[in-house]
DNA sequence: AGCACGCCGACT
DNA sequence: GTCGGCGTGCTC
């Protein structure tokens, strides 16, 4: 008897053994998928484990139903390091999987009711709904669920199917379907038979009263002659000034055939390699120190002022690597995989890109999968977000972390909650390979990893070009206000700033922080603003679509005209984003092209590359928008940034919300001044003598550190102290409080004081489940790997307690 | 997590 | 009297 261990993608801890024949026993591998049953009418896609003889006890196994994989779509490193993941941040493999894995790999079981051929329908016996599914299978051959769901205008109809299978109406079909389909291209070429000599030129007579024909055929000769490429049916149709009909005529008559090649979707026809740009005097000195780090550390921190030529560095570290045969990961936090720096590699590297996002459809993405997996010449260097470093790779040598501080890195939900700042520095040491984090502004915690000396740090303190750092203004409104030197949103100053850099042909970028602090509708009557149904939060006001939505659960609905409360039409729009930026901007500058970049205007899918097209052809003259325009983009002409209120950063409830704020003022005003022209950066606050606003008008990321460390080793946070939070969820708020409390208390009689609460998070209740948090700090001298054993053990507690079994309890591990 | 099974309130 | 709510237990 042969076993095999399959890991299902699901958040179940076990793995679940199915039983094989000795064929199948023989060609499974770990690392292949198999389609296999689970419970009573489900069947899932499961990555297999290991192949072994032990039958397991206390239970029956089934065997599978399927495989799905040649070879091993999954390789062992990658298994290795899953099993890391799931065991650092405490998940199961199974979300691992399901995080890791395209969803395309991930085979969905649906259920499919047909007609069943022997029915004879006594139509008198069906009931209403009975027939309503009857009918529409007159209609239609086959039924999903869903279809049912839609025509009874009800979720459970399992019943109604049950009853009509019992009637021997229906059938019901579970199939497995593959949603990945290759593209294929067609392409023509003359039949064998006409290959000779003497048998073409009869053919070419016999079309001597079909012109259009005969020109389609020389036109392949043509091509033929020039490269022994294949030729495509569209390219020798645009080629011969044909269309599809003459083409077809001639497939038909048997001169030409036609086959399919698959081709990858993903690919790029740009010129490649240019010449590695010269690196100037402070870059060969960083990348040589580097060199030198490498040696000696793993990992290595560049610490790199904006626009000091950071990517130069990178592209002199990459080529070393593809010369050694290494492929090379190149990860950058989503936002900013901008065709900008895309291309810019692309010049250096030509077809040896390939590029791996969620942005990317699921085909592209099993593209990039199976190229990485062969280790195909494109998919030498991956550039890639946070979820590139699950790809099956086989023979790292170089992981960069670009951005490295950006706190994108870190999936918040759902589980694996991991950062793969920190999961790629793993990933590394799986493959032998070195890892760059590459920053402006470095994370404490990278920081101060390098400081301790647990990786090597190299610095960059030049911008390229000898640029000047920007010149940082702080304009205090708080004193503008008293002296009515403020226009809407805008202090004097910054409104001569704006008119003086506008006239000499430059572009302004204003910064509008949105977080916390986004516009929302209040009654000036009553004071009301309307709620979400289902969250503790206000709706926010959507001026494009005129209506209120929630940012939480996706709820919306029309704009109010009077107040629900009082019913008075008092109703006003407070707080200040983008939207209303731009509107003030238009009528302070009637004759000045206004764009606007943030979640609202670059949700489709081209439409922030169109953006970023209008800004560089210098279509737009003033940019409003949110963090997007702080990461990836390199603007030429920006001569001005305007900070609108550096404040709600500042004040944000976070304990790293001065360190964010430094990193985010500092990204933004890096967009300023990348030309000859040194770049003025105007940050308006109510409160200019802030620590850190007077550290970024003076660059002084040293002393930043410094006061943001003391203050992490006062208040026993991170980097001094690991934490890990702990949520609870339920839709009874009570039920919630007391199994919180009652957590806390079990996890307090070994963690003693170092656990904190149950706080009620700033958004309470979200899709209708009360929320609340725990947070377990752990000092350094304790042994995380045994808290997390000791809090394990305690969640298995807390699951066997009945009362709390409805309670949803998650787990983020370093949750910042 | 899903999903089925099973036991109590609000309607035809 | 049924439909459908959600508590409970199970998945190899």
């Amino acid at each position: 008897m042969y076993f095999i261990d399959v890991i299902l993608p699901i958040p179940l801890k076990q793995s679940f053994t199915y039983s094989v024949n000795v064929h199948e026993a023989r060609f499974l591998k770990p690392g292949m998928r198999v389609a296999v049953p689970f419970g009573k009418s489900k069947v899932y896609t499961g990555i297999v484990f290991q192949v072994h003889t032990e039958a397991p006890i206390g239970y029956e196994t089934k065997s599978i139903d399927q495989i799905l994989d040649e070879e091993p779509i999954v390789n062992s490193l990658q298994l290795e390091h899953w099993q890391w993941m799931a065991s650092y941040y405490m998940c199961t493999l199974g979300e691992v999987v399901r995080a890791g894995l395209p969803s395309a790999f991930l085979l969905e079981s649906e259920t499919i009711i047909k007609l069943s051929a022997t029915a004879t329908a006594d139509e008198a016996s069906f009931t209403d709904e009975e027939f309503l599914v009857y009918e529409a299978l007159q209609h239609q051959s086959s039924l999903h669920i869903n279809d049912v769901r839609s025509i009874l205008d009800k979720r459970n109809v399992v019943k109604v199917i049950q009853q009509l299978l019992l009637k021997g109406i229906v059938e019901v079909e579970e199939a497995v379907v593959e949603k990945y389909t290759p593209r294929l291209v067609r392409y023509v070429r003359l039949a064998r038979e006409f290959s000779s000599e003497a048998n073409l030129q009869e053919l070419l007579d016999s079309l001597s009263r079909a012109p259009k024909q005969k020109e389609v055929l020389m036109t392949l000769f043509m091509l033929n002659a020039g490269e022994k490429k294949p030729v495509s049916s569209v390219l020798l149709q645009k080629k011969s000034n044909s269309n599809a009909a003459t083409l077809k005529t001639l497939i038909d008559k048997g001169i030409l055939e036609e086959y399919y090649i698959h081709r990858d979707r993903v690919n790029y026809a740009g010129p490649e390699g240019s010449e590695t740009k010269q690196l100037n005097e402070a870059q060969e000195k960083a990348l040589s120190e580097i060199k030198e780090s490498f040696t000696q550390q793993d990992v290595t921190l560049l610490h790199g002022v904006t626009s000091s030529g950071k990517t130069e560095i990178y592209v002199d570290l990459i080529s070393d690597m593809l010369k050694m045969g290494k492929q090379v990961l190149y990860m950058l936090p989503e936002i900013a995989l901008t065709t900008q720096l895309i291309s810019r590699l692309q010049e250096y590297f030509g077809e040896s890109i390939s590029v791996y996002h969620s942005k990317y459809t699921l085909n592209e993405r099993v593209e990039v999968w199976h190229n990485v997996l062969r280790n195909k010449p494109k998919a030498q260097i991956i550039i890639g977000a946070r979820s590139s470093l699950f790809l099956p790779f086989s023979k790292l040598g170089l992981i960069i972390v670009d951005e490295a501080h950006e706190t994108s890195f870190k999936q918040f939900s759902p589980a694996p909650r991991y950062h793969a700042r920190d999961a790629a520095v793993v990933l590394g040491n799986l493959h032998g390979a070195k890892t760059l984090l590459g920053s402006a502004t470095p994370s404490l915690e990278s920081y101060f990893n390098a400081k301790a000396g647990k990786y090597g740090l190299v610095q960059l303190t030049q911008r390229y070009g000898n640029v000047l750092m920007p010149d940082i203004e702080l304009v205090d409104i708080k004193e503008k206000h008293r002296k009515k030197q403020m226009n809407g949103h805008f202090s004097d100053r910054l409104l001569e700033e704006m008119k003086e850099v506008l006239e000499s042909g430059d572009q302004v970028i204003l910064f509008q922080n949105r977080r916390g602090f986004s516009p929302f509708v209040e009654c000036t009557t009553c004071g009301t603003a309307p709620q979400c149904p289902n969250c503790d939060v206000s709706l926010t006001y959507h001026q494009y679509k005129n209506e209120l939505r929630c940012h939480y659960c996706g709820y919306h609905m029309a704009m109010l005209i009077s107040c629900m409360a009082c019913g008075s039409e008092t109703l006003d729009t407070k707080g200040f984003g983008t939207e209303q930026i731009e509107t003030e901007v238009r009528s302070l500058f009637p004759n000045h092209e206004v764009g606007r970049m943030d979640q609202d205007t670059t949700r489709r899918k081209h439409a922030h590359s169109k953006l970023i097209d209008a800004i560089e052809n210098r279509e737009i003259d003033i940019i409003v928008g949110t963090q997007m325009l702080a990461k990836g983009l390199d603007f030429r002409n920006i001569g001005l940034v305007g900070v609108m209120n550096a404040d709600n950063l500042l004040n944000f409830p976070d304990f790293r919300a001065h360190e964010r704020s430094f990193q985010l003022l500092q990204q933004v005003a890096g967009r300023a001044g990348r030309t000859e022209k040194r770049g003025k950066v105007l940050i308006q606050t109510y409160n200019p003598y802030h620590t850190i606003l007077q550290q970024l008008s003076v660059n002084d990321y040293e002393g930043m550190y410094k006061d943001e460390a003391e203050q992490r080793y006062q208040y026993k946070y991170p980097p001094y102290y690991r934490t890990i939070k702990i949520t609870l969820r339920d839709r009874n708020y009570n039920k919630m409080q007391k199994s919180a409390v009652w957590f806390a208390a079990l996890l307090q009689t070994k963690l003693k004081e170092h656990v904190l609460g149950p706080e009620a998070p700033p958004v309470g209740r979200i899709r209708n489940l009360f929320i609340t948090n725990l947070l377990v700090k752990i000092p350094r001298q304790q042994s995380v790997a045994k808290t997390k054993i000791f809090i394990e053990k305690a969640v298995r507690s807390f699951n066997s307690v009945k009362e709390f079994s409805t309670v949803k309890l998650s787990i983020d591990v370093d949750n910042y």
